[in-house]
DNA sequence: AAAGCAATTTAGACAAGGCTAAAATAAAAA
DNA sequence: TTTTTATTTTAGCCTTGTCTAAATTGCTTT
């Protein structure tokens, strides 16, 4: 999309009072756009995983399939598909799912590509944004729960050596900006 | 729709070789037209099947919801459902679905309204086109495969008498237009 | 403090798909 | 055969969501 376009569209979404927006100075959601903008998303998550566990599409491609989905799921299937995951909380790239009622639970994590050295972390969620990069961490195993330890950052601004499953793994850095991680209870 | 923005759609579609269309004269589907059509119909009718058995949606429920998701089904994921569901060959309604190459059973059979008294049938297909028909046929048991007997055809536009599984039921010469029927085979 | 640069917004065009009102045509009735 | 009626099309308008090009604003650098 044209920057001019994103103008135009916040606009009218400041119209209907879905955001706040000061020119020149951002957007901010509004609590009724913040409803409808969880609403969807949980949409798109329970459809993610739903893809996943129901009909086994690889979690690569969940992402591009929800984001059609999402925007034709009524409230009654959204329930039918909620009840037959029971009640699901985290979607297949380990993001939360809003609930109903717009809450969404809120996590302490860190990038992994902010963790020091030395360090044994649980994987939390990793972004869907770029498929590549899903299919890439599927082919070594790494998903969220699964646990690993920061060996080494290497200089000038190159990889990131971890050690997950007794064998030895380097992660580029901008990778490892879209890893989320926790300290895992060692 | 208004009769207007039909004519302005036909002129569209004729335009890109999807339908022919002479003026004053009705429109016909060319075969490009019939194969994208088909393809739809191939969708709409496997969701409709897939929701039913799937999800549990009651079947005068299912045709809204897949008129909504036809338009956003991927070919990746049309496979997969009808793999799952067995590679299916008719919808919750009895309605034939398309194959992957466009074509599609055509079978021999007759409205209910137009059936002579004392013969035995088995129902083929019900159209999906009023829910509040198929919660009543549902409410009686009348599904496609159900066989019964036609009794009688009441006088002056009056109802259809038939026998099922040992019960009488009447039902309006209307609603036995829309139910499709074959000689069953005492 | 001014100049330059990057981000943001305005202005204006355009395509798609819908509508109403009026005109044209075909079909039915007188 | 003419008149009436119903169907179909044309003409023209409107909204939505997109775009490009140009103008504006705020930030950074000299």
């Amino acid at each position: 999309m044209s920057p001019a376009s994103v103008t135009s569209m916040i606009k009218k979404l400041s119209e209907k009072s879905l955001i706040t927006h000061k020119r020149y100075q951002g957007v901010k959601l509004t609590s009724a756009g913040r409803k409808i903008a969880l609403e969807i998303i949980r949409h798109h998550r329970l459809i993610e995983l739903y893809l996943k566990e129901a009909l086994g599409v690889p979690w690569d491609q969940v992402h591009q399939e929800a984001e059609k989905w999402e925007h034709v799921l009524s409230e009654d299937l959204e329930d039918r598909i909620d009840r037959f995951l029971g009640y699901p909380v985290i979607d297949p790239h380990g993001s939360p799912i809003p609930r109903r009622d717009g809450t969404m639970i809120v996590r302490q994590c860190d990038a992994l590509v902010d963790v020091e050295p030395d360090t044994l972390v649980k994987v939390v969620e990793v972004s869907d944004h770029d498929p590549e990069l899903l299919r890439y961490l599927g082919t070594i195993g790494l998903y969220p729960e699964t646990e690993m330890t920061v060996l080494s950052k290497q200089p000038f601004k190159g990889p990131i050596i971890v050690e997950m499953t007794g064998k030895e793994y380097s992660i580029g850095r901008n990778a490892a900006k879209y890893i989320l991680v926790e300290k895992a209870n060692n």
